[in-house]
DNA sequence: TAAGTAAGTTGGACAGTACAACTAAGCATG
DNA sequence: CATGCTTAGTTGTACTGTCCAACTTACTTA
């Protein structure tokens, strides 16, 4: 039923006497904003959490949390924005990689009622990874029981959700390329890729993929190290991410 | 920005005296949930719309939207729960397939204030299309200019985005399983991923595909016809769709 | 019986990955 | 300065699955 409304209210909403309309004069969800945001840090991929605070009425005290909190209605234009505006705030990162992954809602998530958050996931480069992070928040690597130790709400179900639409996606589209630096080489960056989807993939295939898709493009720099230098990439247009016609291999 | 809903309500979020904690004493964003909900008719993709009312103080009175609305905090235990029993409400269709699509939230995407709805898209095949249909609810193709008159909110643009993520997944899934009758035979199916993707299909590759795949078994049936009959298939589990390795052809 | 149409098969060309061996360029060591 | 080690990058063959087109099969209608 597509509720009608009582008379109402644009941005007050004024119950309307007796009027039982759903929505306007009904209870409202909480909508909350979360964000997964991913880095590559020390080999492995890690998510930014957040220690909860202990205040009178908060849930989860103490608990590990995805950064994230309530929609301002004020000064949110969007879902979007207010999820940038999360990001930065905990990251002090302007604008990476950001994707909306899904959203979350039931009566029981959040012990104050009916609530429902609209996540997102974040890629940022390890470069801008450490630059100014908030105080409360910390990287935490998700290598096998790593990051399981009990999430706040059910930040635990989002992340995993995150990390496979992550990996799902790694599998076909250059996502991985936000993770770089400005200038990476290719074995970087397929280190990058053979990180995030935990296996190895082949370097042939994997050149042959990266060089012919329209992603990169050389500079005139080589990455100087004990051995045989490398060849400086940087992405050719900081625009739309690719999407490959296959996967790496048969994703069984 | 006023409302504050007064002591209220949900599952008991008690307003604690003078604290100011966002979220509990700030205004709440109106919840919605919108089901964009396909089939294939008259060899041609449908989505299902609704003509709105002229209440007062409905906005986009008469105009056609998608079925959708409040969630109702005591009614609905989660979002998909919602999104199910709209899809119920105005189809009668017990359990297709149901995926999120995303959320769209904004202080102006809805004139009563800031609105964020959850949306579902749903795939249902034209057998189930005609029954238990609610009066207001009507089948629309999606060719051309077809479905471009106006539609409430930013519907349209909801609908974009389940158009574009649906042949996107049709490229490599097996997403129009769930169009289909429970017997239907190979060109048959072949013919719906046509309608879906717009684009013809090579029959050999298509079969292969599809065959090798673990998805659909031959049963002991034909379809007659006026030419060669065909062999009747049936899903092999009515559970998870299959995804290939591959798109149909390049996707540029 | 012949023509027509759609179902289904077959085979060669092609694209891109899988696998493995190879060359190239730097460093460290003796 | 030659040798060996390591990583960058290339080459070539095998294989998988699509692309493309011709072919066979089965049934209807004239």
């Amino acid at each position: 039923m597509a509720g009608r409304q009582g008379t109402d209210s644009g941005a007050g909403d004024k119950v309307s006497s007796g009027a039982k309309r759903a929505g306007l004069d009904f209870p409202r969800p909480l909508t909350t904003v979360d964000v997964v945001i991913f880095t590559i840090r020390l080999e492995a991929l890690q998510v930014l959490l957040l220690r909860r605070g202990h205040g009178e009425g908060e849930p989860f005290p103490d608990a590990l949390a995805l950064p994230g909190g309530f929609v301002d209605v004020a000064r949110d234009a969007d879902l979007e924005a207010c999820a940038r505006r999360k990001l930065a705030e905990k990251t002090g990162v302007v604008s990476p990689y950001l994707e909306q992954l899904g959203s979350w809602g039931s009566a029981t998530r959040d012990p104050r009622g009916w609530s429902a958050t609209h996540a997102y996931f974040a890629l940022i480069p390890a470069s801008a990874a450490e630059t100014a992070l908030a105080p409360d928040a910390q990287w935490f690597a998700l290598e096998g029981a790593g990051v399981k130790p009990k999430l706040a709400f059910d930040h635990a179900e989002i992340l995993q959700a995150a990390v496979q639409r992550l990996r799902n996606k790694v599998e076909y589209t250059s996502l991985p390329a936000y993770l770089m630096a400005d200038e990476f080489t290719l074995p970087e960056l397929q280190r990058t890729y053979e990180i995030v989807l935990d296996r190895p993939l082949e370097k042939s295939a994997f050149r042959t993929r990266m060089l012919s898709a329209d992603l990169i493009e050389p500079i005139n720099k080589q990455r100087k190290g004990p051995n045989r230098p490398a060849q400086l990439y940087r992405l050719k247009t900081a625009a739309a991410p690719v999407y490959f016609a296959r996967t790496f291999n048969a994703p069984e």
